[in-house]
DNA sequence: GACCTAATTGAGAATATTTCTCAATTAGAA
DNA sequence: TTCTAATTGAGAAATATTCTCAATTAGGTC
């Protein structure tokens, strides 16, 4: 299980670990790879799923728990289908947003973020200061559109 | 139970069950009517103790049947907090978002998009056409932030 | 107003999702 | 290599959501 994780992802992801006082397990490093290695926004069973061809004894609760780690971290990002269900991608790395297709569940980033600009406006009409946003796109995606 | 809920909003749902052929029951306009006297919003479990004090034997599958179908038919906005969990809001008339203070939990409208003007350079960008979206702010209203 | 029918409801069972508990294991520092 | 605290796996527990079905009810028709 050594070698398997050791493009620059794990790498910084071990670093992170490191600077943050946290152990760098095989079960975290795989959920990190297998969130690389998705284009899609993956369930929470998606990704034991992965995780478990690593390693097939991973229990449904480090998922969960690491998650919800990788999320506080900012490593993971967390969307919420309008369905309810949950799924996890890896953040990008500049503040961008995501659109996902609706047909083939791939993941676009794109790098504008269209709340930046609102900060100000809001604050003088409203007096609404954003310290937190949450956008989602749906749509359909070049390919499923031909 | 007849005359508790009247002013225009309970009209306007009545008007639009009958449209779409739906019943309009005394605990769907508790609903409304529990919705709409709220400035938060509110939870499933919120929505069912308060829709009890006027009904006080609904179950809580009707209130899940209802919101589902509000949700559908445009009435009811879903939220869901990056927590986690579900809450529901009367969707605003015109096309607007909302902001939750995290503070006391109020939601405040504002009237513009800010994705409108996205879906232009996405197309040309990405070749990405945006169906749906779905924008959360969250941050401090006036009051708390004083 | 009484009757009819299909839609809706309530109650609880069933299922799904998430969190908790704790003994066993393990990463990383000394 | 040893030690210790963090992490894990397994299953139990707690929550959240959906399903089922008999009983009730809204709203149309007479």
């Amino acid at each position: 299980m050594k070698e398997k994780f050791s493009c620059s992802h794990e790498q910084n992801a071990k670093k992170l670990f490191r600077n943050e006082g946290l152990k760098s397990t095989p079960q975290r490093m795989a959920v990190i790879h297998v969130l690389h290695s998705s284009e899609k926004y993956l369930s929470i069973n998606e990704i034991l799923d992965s995780v478990k061809e690593f390693l097939p004894k991973t229990g449904l609760a480090t998922i969960y728990r690491t998650l919800e780690m990788f999320v506080e971290l900012g490593l993971v990002t967390r969307v919420h289908f309008p369905d309810g269900c949950h799924s996890y991608t890896i953040s990008p790395k500049d503040h961008s947003h995501q659109m996902v297709c609706t047909k083939c569940d791939t993941v676009i980033n794109f790098p504008d973020c269209p709340i930046e600009g609102l900060n100000e406006t809001l604050m003088k009409q409203k007096g609404f200061k954003i310290n937190n946003h949450f956008v989602q796109l749906f749509g359909e995606c070049e390919d499923c559109r031909i």
